[in-house]
DNA sequence: CGTTCCCCTAGGGATCCCCTAGGGCTCCGG
DNA sequence: CCGGAGCCCTAGGGGATCCCTAGGGGAACG
């Protein structure tokens, strides 16, 4: 088997002309380097020394091996420090989960942190929902991410809470706003609800459809769209009113629906944001670096934990 | 210490996305290749695949290594080929020793040989005569060579004679040619030797000393130059007789002295071809092929031994 | 002709390479 | 919900390799 040690010992021998000085450079005793070229030597099927009394000669097929010898270990230098490039952020791509609507609350904010610290590397902010982030979470596919998480129990996944978002009522009729809204009357309001294809496993969702349970209703709601966007444009437009963070109303309202407004929910109702990855994984430094920024992030625009 | 093995088991892992199928392809057993990549992993200060259930995910740092990984085996892989094509005659050089005047004896006839069955190669033909191709033989330089030998020793070398040249008297008077030259009427004649340089060591001449000495005569030479052409030159306008191989007179008398012919001496002298190189070297097949055909060539032309 | 230089071989200790055996986790089908 | 299968892990041991020191021998040089 061809290895690197065997070249750099030919490199050596061949650009000193002796395999003493050779080892001298390389830390070696002599019959070390010796022993590694004869392997290569017979590994090769070719001499690539001529002994000749004091000293070595390069046969001309060491002058061929010569170019592809170095070439081999400037090829492997290379990959060596393109990973030490990344190991500093110079370079590398790094890959971190988030949830769905991170747009509102400064995602774009955190990639810019990033690329003004390391210029150099790429970022992926990846996940369409919580939900879809666990999921890659669990095969792999990320190493971390900050999502929404309803309860704190997740197989096999360390949840680190960094923050809560309250969860408000928006409306445009003003009259349902003068007081904080209730499990019963939230069960009576014509809702719309952001999130449809996660409609069951959204932490929000979870959250609220708990406290309606526990208050004895178990309420459907009257439109189902995808987008929280679209879900306050229909608020505005007054058909129909809607629960959502605090953080994402606070953003959209005066922009999709300049006359509606928010209220709290009694019992006050939280979603927890949480740092998430495989219990017992060592993070590496790109994750790391990723979670203190993201929680930096989050914890100067939400209530921390 | 980074090393190819390692490579190959990160690729294999990489591409199989597992490392039981990477260690099948590969004839290892599992561990094994998952001691590789962990080790291979540690050096580079960074995790390549996270470890998830059934299987492994490669991480960013993975894809930004895999490139690069494969690049150096790449080019490990062409430096082995470049050496086998070597070893297969199909691309490298062959160095060969041969004495000064080996192309009055068909040196250009050897390359050729060599490079019509070999078109890849370069043929390098060494030595501007004898004593100088045995320096580089001992110096390493050369593996190998065909040169005259005026006996048959030399320290650490292996001389195997493959023909015997005669040495003839070449003179444009014709009343000189009419018997045998002995060493009297030698030792009288106005004479013009080459290989002024190597008066001291070349063989005809050490060989024609040895017998003039033998028979009592100690005698100089009229003019010394370095190339047998000019000797013959001036032997064809009459200014001197010279002593030279029989194989250069019958080359070179009919175009540089037309006039002029030559005759045996008595006793006969003999100047040795013979292949060369150091005792108890292993020969490599460029060398045991330059030799076979050199000799084929030689005994082709002048008397075998 | 002795000294020096340099490569070689010999032999042994430490390390590594790769194996088998067995444990734990995840996924899947009954 | 539970057993089987798949896959990675650790543990431990045999054999190869790596690298050392010690000493021999040939070539170069004063």
């Amino acid at each position: 088997m061809l290895s690197l040690h065997q070249l750099t010992c030919f490199l050596a021998t061949y650009e000193h002309r002796s395999l003493t000085r050779a080892a001298e450079e390389l830390g070696y005793a002599q019959p070390s380097v010796s022993e590694q070229v004869r392997t290569l030597e017979r590994h090769l099927g070719v001499p690539l020394f001529r002994r000749v009394g004091r000293g070595v000669v390069p046969t001309t097929a060491a002058d061929t091996f010569r170019p592809h010898a170095e070439r081999v270990l400037a090829a492997a230098d290379e990959a060596q420090s393109a990973v030490a490039s990344i190991r500093s952020f110079e370079t590398g791509t790094i890959r971190f989960g988030m949830f769905g609507v991170a747009r509102l609350y400064g995602g774009a904010g955190l990639v810019a942190d990033v690329l003004e610290r390391y210029p150099g590397v790429r970022v992926e902010l990846v996940g369409r929902h919580s939900m879809d982030v666990q999921e890659n979470l669990r095969r792999g596919h990320l190493e971390a991410a900050m999502i929404a998480v309803a309860g704190l129990s997740s197989e096999g996944m360390a949840i680190t809470p960094i923050a809560r978002d309250e969860l408000v009522y928006v409306s445009a009729d003003p009259t349902r706003l003068t007081s904080p809204m209730t499990a019963k009357r939230l069960a009576e309001a014509p809702l719309v609800m952001a999130e449809s294809t996660y409609r069951d496993s959204d932490s929000a969702r979870i959250v609220l459809r708990r406290m309606l349970h526990e208050a004895g209703y178990n309420p459907g709601t009257r439109i189902e769209v995808e987008d929280v966007e679209t879900a306050v444009e229909l608020v505005g437009r007054g058909l129909a009113d809607t629960v959502t963070n605090k953080g994402a109303a606070v953003q959209l309202l005066p922009r999709l629906a300049p006359d509606a407004g928010w209220v709290s929910l009694r019992p006050r109702l939280y979603d927890t944001l949480a740092i998430v990855h495989r219990a017992g994984a060592t993070l590496s430094p790109a994750a790391r670096l990723m979670i203190e920024l993201a929680t930096q992030r989050i914890q100067a625009i939400i209530e921390p934990v």
